[in-house]
Parts: structure tokens; C-alpha cells; sequence
DNA sequence: CCAAAAGTGTTTACCCTACACCCATGT
DNA sequence: ACATGGGTGTAGGGTAAACACTTTTGG
């Protein structure tokens, strides 16, 4: 009911962050917006971006703030939703924090600016990240693999995927997010069928583009739809 | 990346607590559990269960742990996941409030017990709360809603319809379960066939039931599968 | 026997996959 | 001309909605 007489002192404080899954696709890869920590604990080790929510500050606005900081992104370049929250008393060895993770998909745009803080943010392949070798602080591996796993299941029903391309694209482009997100091949062609034919997803814009070679395709916009319906399914083994 | 210092003293406290959503089906309506709040803000209004995370205190144990006090469910008896977190800085007046938000769906138990709090938990009929003449304290109206949004979508991918129904139910019962939370009808006899053909969602247990009158119907456990495939799709209007 | 609910069979329409095929460009 | 990718047509298998029909109980 969070509705008790409640003493501050009588606990020890806790603080809120946020963290930030931030996807992108960079090179036929599915990438991860990863900063190197300078301080301990965990200092040298890779971790997602984040930082304290402020005092009076919306927990959406302290990620899109973050995500600026960091990166020089704004929330007009990138679709940014709240993933799922993090307070394992024992996460941080410091003291408690309860992080609210967010979930980020951007177009592969120009490598990060440096932001105000110390550590730039660099994008990072999701398969390094997962792997034994590069052990991310806290609970991040464990955040990361959440958000993936998130993005993957939103393709399938949403039109997120459109997220990850820039703001004029090809059916075919679109086509490498699924795949490249999935870790699957998809056909071409019963591809454009259902992607051009799913009301709301794609607006022409009645341009085209030869970028690919080969014959010039159309260019399309995101459309409204936020749904899709019916939903694109990936391939079951 | 939540590794900056950080000085307790610079910042006003913080609380988090959790709020619980729980949902289950009585007397052909879906019910969420509601207490009316004794203190103020919001005295004597309806509001969600839930309280204030303890010091040592895992997010999910928390919600386990209202869940009991103010109702004697055990986690045993309810399926509780984790819905989405509310932080705006005003949401409660008194000071800053996180809420880690909880959803439950519980088979249509025996009205809750009174817990060891002072206001006992009862189910009320979500279309009433969600009336103009309930006004729900802080933000729950919103939680409410998000968390029979979720339930409704996870009916199609996932088994938790089961989560509805008592240890052991007929193919009707859980039908019932869909229609109800779907506000649809549906096919009885190619239900039955979807439902019991989906791999992992049912297991027959031999026994046999005439609770509903007609030709006895046999009777089912929860399956070990906790996505279906392919999904039971809600009739779209 | 009849009502009621459980469960099966069958028809038909639709959708999805696979793949043949044509189109429009660059070299 | 030919390679490359864009885009359309279509046959065949599978699935799902609609509904006729059989089964098994209680009254």
C-alpha cells in the first residue's frame, strides 16, 4: 500500500539509479553501449551506462539525461523503454541501490560523442559482452542479457525493429535488423510481402536508393503503428 | 553505470516499496486485491497492497512477504512476477517514493484472511475500480491498469492462465479463464482442442469431475511449459 | 427420454512457405 | 550482356474458424 508513517533515519538509505541497455546494430552486429569504469568498485571493468536519479527528477527523464550525458543521444534519436528493475541487497558492495533499467534501440549512428563525463561510452558487439572474458560489473551481464532477450521478443509483435534503422529505409535493411537481432535467415521476398503489407509499420516515401547496388529500392518511414498485427513471427528452429 | 560517489547526506531520502497487483476470478468477474487505506494521505480510499522494502530485503521477497501479511497467500499458491516501477518524484506527498510494482494471479481462493495489518485485503471487481466513483490512492489506478494489460497479453503466449485455476481444473475451467480476463467468447470445442494439443500446457491427471453437471470432463494439472507455441490468439473484434 | 456439458470429425477459407519469375539499376 | 539486389506471382501444405455430430452423465 506504501501508505505506512515511514521514518527515514530509522533505515539506512538506499539510491535509486538507472542503468541503460542501448542497442544498436554496427557492422552486421548486434552492439551494446558499454562505458569502462574509473572508479571502484569494479574500476577498469566494462559496465552499462547509467547514474543516480535526482531528487525530484522522473525516472524516464533521469535515463534519457544519462543517455545524453554519455552519449550526445536524444530521445528523438532513440526509442527508450523501461526494461525492469534491479535491488538485490548485496548488488552494489557499497550500499543499496535499486536500479531501474531502461532499455534503448538506436540507428547505427556516428560513434558516441564523448559526453561530459570522464569515460566515454563506446558500442561494444553483445556477443563480447556476453562472453567470458569481459566480465561486466554488477548485475549488468545479467541486465544485458534481460534487454536482449527483451528486443528480441519485441520484433516479433512490435514495430521496434525500426528503431534500429534510420529515419529513411529499405525493406531490406529492415530485413538485416531481424535477422541480425534473431540470429536467423529470413526470405527475402515473403519478408517484403509481409513487412509492406502490415498496416501502420512502413510509409513510402516515394524515394528510392541503389546504396544496396541492384535494382533502386523504395525508401519508407516508420509508420504509426506501434503493434503489429499480424505479428512477425521468427523462424521456429 | 551507477559508480559515481555518492554521499547520502547530498541527497533527501529515498523510499522503495512495493505494490502488488494481484488478480483472480470470483463469482465470473476479475478481481484485483484491494485495502482501504487507514491513514492519510488517502485515508479511507482504496488502494493496492504493498509496503516498504526492508534494509536486507530482496525485491521479489518483499512482495512475497506483503503478499502473506495481508492476505496468508504463500508464493506457492500464487504466481507473483515483477510488472514495472513508478517513481515520480510527487506520486506520494509525503516525500520520494520508488514503487516496485508486482503482479499476481491466484486461483479463486477463500476470501483472505485478515493478515497481522490492521486492514484486511478484499477482492474487488477490477471493472469497479477501474469506475469513475473509485479513485484509487497515488498512482495504483495506472499500476491497475498496466498490470490487467499485462495479464491480458501474457494469456496468449504464456500458461499463466493456468495461474487462475486450482491445483487441478477441466479444459472448461480454464476457457472460463480466457473469457473472463479476454471479455470474449470463445469456441468451446476448438479451445479444447488447442489447449490440450499444446505441448507442456496441460497434464491429464485420470481423474474425472461432473462439478459442472453434463458428461464428466477430465481433469488437468498445471504442465511444465511456461510459453505456448503457437499461442492462443484472443478473437480480434 | 431429455437436457447439458464434453469431446471428436469435417469442411472451408485463409495464411505461410518455398521458389519461379520478372524488374531496374551498375559495370 | 550480366551480375546484383528489388519486387510480384503462385502452387501446396498447414492451421484455424465454424459447426455437425457423438459421448456420457444427471434428472
Amino acid at each position: 500500500m506504501s501508505g505506512m508513517a515511514y521514518d527515514p533515519t530509522a533505515y539506512p538509505a538506499v539510491a535509486v539509479t538507472v542503468d541503460l541497455v542501448v542497442l544498436t546494430i554496427r557492422d552486421d552486429r548486434l552492439c551494446a553501449l558499454a562505458v569502462r569504469r574509473g572508479e571502484r568498485p569494479f574500476r577498469g571493468r566494462w559496465a552499462l551506462p547509467g547514474g543516480f536519479v535526482r531528487p525530484t527528477e522522473e525516472l524516464d527523464a533521469a535515463a534519457a539525461r544519462e543517455l545524453a550525458e554519455e552519449t550526445g543521444l536524444t530521445p528523438a534519436q532513440v526509442h527508450v523503454e523501461q526494461l525492469r528493475t534491479y535491488g538485490s541487497p548485496r548488488r552494489d558492495p557499497r550500499m543499496r541501490v535499486v536500479s531501474v533499467a531502461y532499455l534503448g534501440l538506436a540507428p547505427d549512428l556516428p560513434v558516441p560523442l564523448p559526453g561530459t563525463d570522464a569515460e566515454a561510452a563506446t558500442w561494444m558487439p553483445v556477443s563480447e559482452l556476453e562472453g567470458a572474458d569481459v566480465r561486466l560489473a554488477f548485475d549488468h551481464a545479467e541486465i544485458l542479457r534481460d534487454g536482449v532477450e527483451r528486443a528480441r521478443a519485441k520484433l516479433e509483435y512490435s514495430s521496434l525493429a525500426a528503431a534500429f534503422c534510420p529515419a529513411e529505409f529499405t525493406v531490406a535493411e529492415l530485413r538485416r535488423v531481424y535477422e541480425i537481432v534473431w540470429g536467423t535467415e529470413i526470405d527475402a521476398r515473403n519478408f517484403h510481402r509481409k513487412a509492406t503489407k502490415t498496416a501502420g509499420f512502413l510509409e513510402p516515401t516515394g524515394e528510392t536508393t541503389t546504396r544496396d547496388g541492384g535494382r533502386p529500392a523504395l525508401l519508407y518511414r516508420r509508420g504509426p503503428a506501434e503493434q503489429l498485427q499480424p505479428p512477425l513471427t521468427q523462424p521456429r528452429r
